[in-house]
Formats: C-alpha cells, structure tokens, sequence
DNA sequence: ATCCTGACTTGAC
DNA sequence: GGTCAAGCCAGGA
C-alpha cells in the first residue's frame, strides 16, 4: 500500500484524551537513537491527523515541561530540520543528529526516507 | 472576548 | 520539480 489518502476518522479529543502534549513526548522518547520521525507522523498516531501543528508546539512546551525529549529527532515530513532555529543554538539540533550518526546536509537529513521511523508502523506492528 | 502567529501537511496549479 | 492556499488547534497580545 501506498499510502492512505485520508480518513480523519473521529478526533479523540475527549476530556481524557486531553494529555495530547504529553503523548507527543512520550512517542517522541520513544524514537530510537539515530532515527527520526515527522511532526505529521506523530500528529497521525495520536489521531489528531492534520494538527501535526500541535506537535511542534508540543515540542515547544517541552522545555517548559522540563521533560527530556529527543526534539531534535523530529523533523519535518521533508526531513528538514525546520525547528533548529528554536534549539539553544541553531546548529545545536544538526550537532546532535550528527552524534547520532544521523547525516544532515543543508538542513536536510540525508537518507531521510530510509531513516525515518513511523510510531504507527513501529509501534502498532 | 477577538486577532495573529506558529518546530506542519497536503492537495491543487 | 516548483509555489499557493486552506485546514488545524493552542497561546499570547
């Protein structure tokens, strides 16, 4: 399969379901080392489908939640590291790819496609 | 309360 | 391969 073209189904967006931020910690932690992942994919596994907006401010607040989470694993669906400019230093999140023997050229990871981990496919497998 | 912005994605032109 | 516009929801002014 290809891939799906859409079905938002029902968004749970249920009072209990409101730990929304903290899902996308927990999947984010849970990306392996020298493995990235996309907003979208996070975003789509948590059910929220096209918010993968949320997931980047969810990143955001994870700063404020003092919680360690691997941002710099989680990228755009281009594999461009659109948040780098949010890190302590620009060059802070390609640096720390690079440690991971994660490649990144232009801002881009290389070998994004072969890389990239879907909590969707990983986890519900 | 409204209005604007944003670490995004996807479809259409 | 590009660019443009719309949908998304949470926060700050």
């Amino acid at each position: 399969m290809a891939k799906t073209p859409e079905k938002p189904k029902e968004v749970q967006y249920s009072p209990e379901s409101y730990s929304f931020f903290e899902n996308v910690w927990e999947v984010a932690r849970l990306v392996p080392k020298g493995r990235v992942t996309s907003y979208g994919a996070i975003a789509r596994y948590l059910g929220t489908g096209r918010s993968a907006r949320m997931v980047g401010w969810a990143m955001n607040a994870v700063d404020k939640s003092r919680l360690k989470v691997p941002a710099h694993r989680v990228v755009n669906s281009q594999g461009l590291l659109t948040g780098k400019h949010h890190f302590k230093t620009p060059d802070l999140m390609q640096e720390l790819l690079e440690k991971e023997k994660v490649k990144v050229k232009n801002d881009q990871v290389v070998d994004f496609k072969k890389l990239f981990w879907d909590p969707m496919k990983e986890l519900d497998l």
